[in-house]
DNA sequence: TGTTGACACCTAGTGATACTAGGCATAGAG
DNA sequence: CTCTATGCCTAGTATCACTAGGTGTCAACA
């Protein structure tokens, strides 16, 4: 995929795949390759940073844990990360029927 | 609609849009607009630099021309430029696809 | 006649952000 | 004991849409 296509859509995707329940980063990273069937394989520099903009945003929220000796940071979605959610999933289907509608005119 | 939506995107809606048949920069504008239902309605500074940048890469020629007094840069699609729509529309199904995959397991 | 708005083009600078390329640490398998 | 998978982190870079200015023509109207 090319390196911008992404660009405006990560914070979309990261609060979609935290919504249903509480996830740490590097398994954010696998369901979102498993979930879209291997389009979105991000590198580790993508997805940490931007998810602490979303926290710092106060979309998520964050606190560590250890499984089997390993520590996580485990992320939730706040009330105001739900609607944010809700608010840039509708923005999401607006922009990509725009983009259909102009597609479709073209030859 | 938020600043960073288009990002990655709008070199595919300006191919799409010029593929028809030639158009000027201010034409390109309003095509946009229209062919959107309002969605995509964007400055010329987006556009006019994007045009460059996409002649540059050889995807569209360009020549002036006058109507009634005004000088126009008329834009044609190169045969480059009808492999990077095809290239990249194709890309974008891939991508608008994925990214609903992801948003269905959104609760 | 002067001004306003639509048409039509341009560019230097800014801000946002995905990614590169490194780093650190633990656990289990070979 | 080395390698892979797991798990986290960040400084720096490149890209690109957009802001905010600029130039000029033409028609309508006060």
């Amino acid at each position: 995929m090319r390196r911008e296509t992404l660009k405006g859509h990560l914070d979309l995707l990261l609060l979609a795949v935290v919504a249903p329940g509480p996830t740490h980063g590097y398994a954010v990273i696998e369901e979102l390759r498993r979930a879209s069937g291997d389009v979105f394989d991000l590198p580790e520099g993508t997805i940490y940073p931007a998810l602490h903009r979303l926290e710092r945003a106060g979309f998520l929220r964050s606190e560590w844990s250890t499984n089997e000796g390993r520590r996580r940071r485990v992320y939730s979605l706040t009330d105001r990360g739900r609607e944010a959610l809700d608010a840039q999933r509708q923005e999401w289907q607006a922009f990509a029927g725009a983009m259909q509608l102009v597609l479709r005119g073209a030859t």
